[in-house]
DNA sequence: CACGCAATTGCAAAACTGTGCAATTCTTTG
DNA sequence: CAAAGAATTGCACAGTTTTGCAATTGCGTG
């Protein structure tokens, strides 16, 4: 493992003729270096194959430029969407992203977190589950930041980001009602994130104030095979619903399968179908479905953006929480429009 | 920035009342400790939120335990799919993924690699585009591992990990022919990327030495979107082809979904169709294509296993190239079977 | 030419860890 | 109880960077 290591400031230096501080300076933005030194030092340091140590760097200013991504699931197309934007928008902010992949066992997000803390990364941002809540406060009283993307906790100091899913979920109960329907229902998985469950009680709600009864099914985890269960259980239903909402677009791309394949049943004529993610697929002519759009890159400049502000200090701004809107996008999974 | 930095070693030595050796023993797994001091030292630890400083660590040991991801295009379900096979098995062997998106342009590779040089990565893993040769052998010179997944390249020292495209294209020529099919059409995109041209080449040839022509058509990237286009192209032939290899899951879905929904056509009695990667999608009872499944676990453990073992100063191993099989998985996209 | 001012440069300290080496303590055996 | 051997502990250094401070250089002006 001992390799020869890297090429060094120092090497540079000699090469140049100058000090190692002159180096230091030379690829420090705004730092005061005569333009002779610094051309001899790029000189150097280009022949040399020379470039700066990040990690002596993050040592040195306590900052490491890394930002950690903890995640579940992540080849899921929602989940992988969301890391490419976040990861892109990183990168141009000037920083790096650590991906670290959590599993549904309990201490997974706390090892994950725990990873950032052990390479200081200067923020973690968790898309999926929930840390221990010493285990933030920890990361927090040392300077790391934290951004929760559609986790539902109330913590003072991460930066949250969530969506309006109860009221995205609302609005659909009229567009239901509009294209006739009436025997609404909800197929949900077993999964019981904060999001998920607020597109079924906000679809709840919405339909009781309209007077509707929903029937809400759940079943396994959140994919394409738990929509083409739900499927067979409310579509054999004796009061079989004209009217589906699926948690997500995965569910809703199974259900609609099912529903065509196995009950030769029409969409939408007679079944209305909308989901959730607005997943690449659900644009898939096969599919077509009516759905809420992520703004998976509104998500991600409101989490860099936070990130590169000073206002960490700002007492005001300590807590700080983004609602975004989840603009309902019209296909012909549902009638009308 | 200037935070009060994170917990060091020295204070926990302190509270514990031993010295910091002891404290930097405890976290090194072999390393002489009594009984007694490791319990006092875990204690402090424990109570200040102690955690070692991998950057620090990593500057030390020359062995920053960091892998460098670099990959464009990471929200396609292929992508994605490795992506996670690769940084679950990282972590599994005690390493962490650092994620670098290239986009299309041509220094991008090499910005990203450049990257991974600053942080010291212990290896670069590309799954994109192809870095300057020089810039290469500035990583291997420097000890950095590299592992080219996909991309063809004879350079001695990095890990070649490659599938047999062409001999798997070329297995489906007979598939084809037992079908009943006699005009073959390969469906393919514009990017040129080793392991498309291979399976293009390999289905040409194999059809060639059965005496049979295809029709080549390329267009765009490599999506869905894509897929749709090409249909139109090769469905309005005067002599339309009754089979077509999709270079990707991913076009085959466009094309099938063009096939059937605009020009009427029923899969497989009329066409047959088959795709590459055995994406989740492929499955999906709306197309069941039949596909050859990358084994994203295998090359997965190849490349992390390599990583993990000392033949980098071995000159037998310095040229090491590995070759897997991409098993074809039967679907009802081909009649027969 | 001498002087003041601005720009540049080098020194040294600080950040945090792992480990060789010597010194100390503990255990065991005669 | 003495002594040899084993185990443990602490000191000090190495590794690479940034930056405050002091010293030096360069330049314009009286």
């Amino acid at each position: 493992m001992s390799q020869k290591p890297f090429v060094s400031a120092q090497e540079v230096a000699e090469r140049a003729g100058v000090s190692r501080s002159a180096v230091s300076r030379t690829f420090t933005p705004g730092a005061s270096v005569s333009p002779e030194t610094r051309r001899k030092v790029v000189e150097a340091a280009e022949v040399l194959g020379y470039h700066v140590n990040h990690l002596a760097r993050g040592l040195m200013l306590n900052e490491s430029g890394i930002v950690c991504l903890i995640v579940s699931e992540m080849g899921t197309p929602y989940r992988s969407s969301l890391i490419r934007a976040v990861t892109q928008q990183l990168q141009d902010a000037g920083k790096i992203a650590m991906l670290v992949n959590t599993d549904r066992s309990d201490g997974s997000v706390d090892l994950a977190l725990r990873q950032a803390i052990r390479y200081r990364a200067d923020a973690s941002i968790i898309l999926s589950g929930m840390p221990d809540k010493s285990l933030t406060q920890l990361c927090l009283k040392n300077g790391q930041r934290l951004v929760l993307i559609n986790r539902d906790d109330d913590q003072e100091g991460p930066l949250r980001i969530n969506l309006d899913d109860a009221a995205a979920a609302g609005r659909l109960v009229t567009a239901f009602l509009r294209a006739g329907c009436r025997r609404l229902a909800f197929a949900n998985s077993e999964a019981g994130t904060p999001s998920l469950m607020a597109r079924e009680h906000g679809f709840v709600a919405a339909a009781k104030a309209m007077g509707l009864e929903v029937v809400v099914e759940r079943y396994g985890p959140t994919g394409y095979e738990s929509g083409r269960v739900l499927a067979q259980r409310l579509l054999t239903l004796s009061e079989r619903p004209d009217a589906v909402f699926c948690a997500t677009d995965l569910i809703a791309c199974g259900f609609m399968d099912a529903a065509r394949h196995q009950f030769s049943i029409s969409i939408p004529d007679q079944l209305c179908v909308a989901g959730f993610d607005d997943i690449e697929q659900a644009a898939w002519s096969s599919y077509q479905v009516t759905t809420f759009a992520q703004p998976v890159e509104a998500i991600a400049r409101e989490a860099v953006t936070w990130l590169g502000s000073d206002d960490a200090e700002d007492p005001a701004a300590r807590n700080h929480s983004v609602r975004l809107n989840a603009d309902l996008v019209w296909r012909s999974s549902i009638r009308g429009g």
